[in-house]
RNA sequence: GCGCCCGUAGCUCAGUUGGAUAGAGCAUCCGCCUUCUAAGCGGAUGGUCGCAGGUUCGAAUCCUGCCGGGCGUGCCA
């Protein structure tokens, strides 16, 4: 159950019947420190305002409308018109032990099922992806996941970089290649970074290279078969690496993803004529511009943005006006989600106003930019290394790999062999991932080899390991978790600590979903496993002195917290193992 | 020039959209393994929330102005 929703309702609806206008909110919270119990309701001071009323005395009358069952052991008026609510142990020692038969740890399925479009990862071809696209690509999956594990229907669109003028060098550069090596594909373009940088170097010094890549182009965007074969050979060979990058990764990411560019292309003409019919684009200069008066161009002018080059050519922001309007029209999106760079902000803001006002996709479908923060370097300013390039993702996690090994084989070296590889693998991905969940998506981040491979503190590992120990509880009990039954007993303050957190996992899920925040999760499952670490020391378990039914208990409240770690992991796309 | 974003402990970051005494991790220091895995637990140190005004019962959060940084701003994506 969501105990925060379940309190929202009763004290609104309390506050209403005492008198508040209809429409006021509880403004339910967590309670900031445990003097304040375990929730707090802000919502009477601003209504008590509105009515020129004593805020206490507004709480006591909403009190005296309160009806919380046995939910709650005490309700108290506090400051200036706080609500402050205490739960009964016993409430909530039955709540969690109905939810003992509860796959789900108490998460609801969505009242309303969505098809849900998320935007994410987006690489170029022809490139390697690079740290910088670990957040869009671990992001965006990790709430793809949590979205799915509501019940809602969830379209990954990988939104690649398959188009554009670069690939005239690109093709030019790999007929050269080809003709002294037909085997090139399978071997030398193993460093796709590396070629991309040798078409752009001969495309720089040598003019009839250039010429040809320039032809190229044109051939390519009429559809040239040679061209599109070479084109597809390097989509393919990029994809193939890319897509072995999101299995390492825990990423969800297939082929069937793949909605790059290139696809939109056949629905560009029809968008500027369109558009141009409506009345919203209008020639300029030889260019198609849609003038918004939304945005201000230097001079103080309606900004206007081109959708079609004089020569003939489109630009990424027609693109985006028909990914948007094929997600709707074609994939049916109810919500559309995009996991991008926060400097393109602006850019689709303007080109989403383009896509409402041609009607392209309704108001009622929500298109939402969620935008993360760029990467710095130690010095706070745009990342780069000392060669001025970026760090490979797959370099990265190579390193996260070799540091997991040394760890592992120090601390526990005696695991059999498959064993420890899946362990390495866990914790070093897990690690990786987990530093970039656990930031606010909306700010820059700061890249630092020795914080994004922590192994301690706040880490993937801690709540991995936090598993393991129920685990290892269970296995010395002899227990079947899934066989369990009986009450639950909450009487140790460790026991009550962790049984709150426990009925609070679809608070973080609900929050998660609304609004692609994970290190909401993150925190969430930190405190849990925080919780079950206190826990694991002051109440002990497989003891001779642990009555039967304190023991009963507590395996109870154990095995809720491996399942909802599990979860919780898995909703963030991070592994458990049963050993570490 | 205009627009958007950012500035919180030595470092990396939270701060539930205006709530109570600003919290974590790392680092530093002190305790805890013959007791379910010490990748852990308990405790300590560490803050003029960039600066200055304003709004109100209440501001890290909202408004204004500065300072500092970043990004974007018509034919790349």
């Amino acid at each position: 159950m969501n105990v925060l929703k379940f309190l929202d309702q009763k004290i609104t609806a309390a506050l209403v019947a005492a008198g508040a206008p209809e429409g006021s909110q509880a403004m339910m919270r967590q309670s900031a420190r445990a003097q304040f119990g375990d929730y707090q309701s802000n919502g009477v001071m601003p209504v008590a305002k509105k009515l020129g009323m004593n805020p206490r005395e507004l709480a006591q009358k909403v009190i005296d409308n309160l009806d919380l069952g046995d939910a709650s052991e005490k309700v108290e008026i506090a400051g200036p018109g706080f609500i402050n609510i205490f739960l009964k142990p016993e409430w909530m020692a039955e709540k969690l032990a109905a939810t003992m038969s509860d796959d789900r740890a108490g998460v609801e399925k969505a009242e309303k099922p969505q098809t849900i479009v998320v935007d994410l990862s987006a690489p170029n071809v022809a490139k390697e992806m690079h740290v910088a696209h670990l957040r869009s690509t671990v992001i965006g999956d990790a709430v793809a996941k949590t979205l799915e594990f509501q019940g809602h229907k969830v379209v990954r669109a990988n939104h690649i970089g398959d188009w554009g003028t670069q690939f005239g060098m690109l093709i030019a550069h790999l007929e050269d290649l080809q003709a002294t090596n037909p085997d090139v594909m399978n071997s030398e373009l193993g460093d796709l970074e590396e070629f991309y940088r040798q078409s752009k170097k001969h495309y720089d010094e040598d003019p009839a290279f250039a010429e040809r890549a320039r032809n190229y182009v044109v051939k390519l965007q009429g559809g040239d078969e040679w061209c599109l074969e070479q084109w597809r050979k390097l989509v393919d060979v990029t994809m193939e690496q890319n897509l072995h990058t999101y299995g390492r990764l825990n990423c969800n990411i297939t082929a069937q993803d793949t909605m790059g560019e290139s696809m939109y292309n056949d629905m560009l003409p029809g968008i500027v004529a369109d558009l141009k019919e409506k009345g919203l684009a209008v020639e300029d200069q030889g260019a198609m511009v849609v003038y918004l008066d939304e945005y201000k161009n230097k001079d103080g002018d309606p900004m206007g943005v081109i959708i079609q080059k004089r020569d003939g050519g489109f630009l990424y922001t027609t693109t985006d006006i028909a990914c948007a309007k094929y997600r709707y029209e074609t994939l049916g999106a109810d919500r559309v989600l995009y996991y991008i760079d926060a400097r393109q902000a602006q850019h689709l803001q303007m080109a989403w106003t383009i896509v409402r006002k041609a009607g392209y996709v309704p108001e009622s479908v929500p298109l939402e930019h969620h935008a993360f923060g760029m990467m710095l370097g130690k010095d706070n300013k745009p990342f780069k290394t000392r060669a001025g390039g970026v760090v490979k993702l797959a370099t990265l996690l190579d390193e996260a790999t070799a540091r997991a090994t040394s760890l592992i084989e120090e601390k526990s070296g005696d695991l059999p062999a498959d064993v420890k590889a899946q362990v390495i693998n866990a914790v070093a991905m897990g690690s990786v991932k987990y530093s970039d969940l656990s930031k606010n998506r909306t700010s820059d981040y700061v890249f630092e080899w020795d914080n994004m491979l922590s192994f301690e503190g706040n880490t993937a590992p801690y709540m991995m390991y936090a598993y393991t120990r129920v685990q290892s509880i269970f296995r010395k009990a002899g227990v079947d978790a899934a066989s369990l039954t009986g009450p639950i007993a909450i009487t140790e303050e460790a026991e009550r600590e962790l049984a709150m957190k426990l009925m609070q996992f679809s608070e973080a899920v609900e929050s998660v979903a609304r609004e692609g925040m994970l290190h909401i999760l993150c925190a969430y499952l930190y405190d849990l496993a925080g919780s079950f670490m206190k826990f694991y020391e002051f109440c002990p378990i497989n003891k001779d002195d642990v009555p039967a039914d304190v023991k009963n208990s507590r395996l109870q409240l154990a095995a809720l917290t491996a399942r909802t770690l599990k979860l919780g992991l898995g909703c963030l796309g991070i592994d458990t193992v049963e050993q570490m």
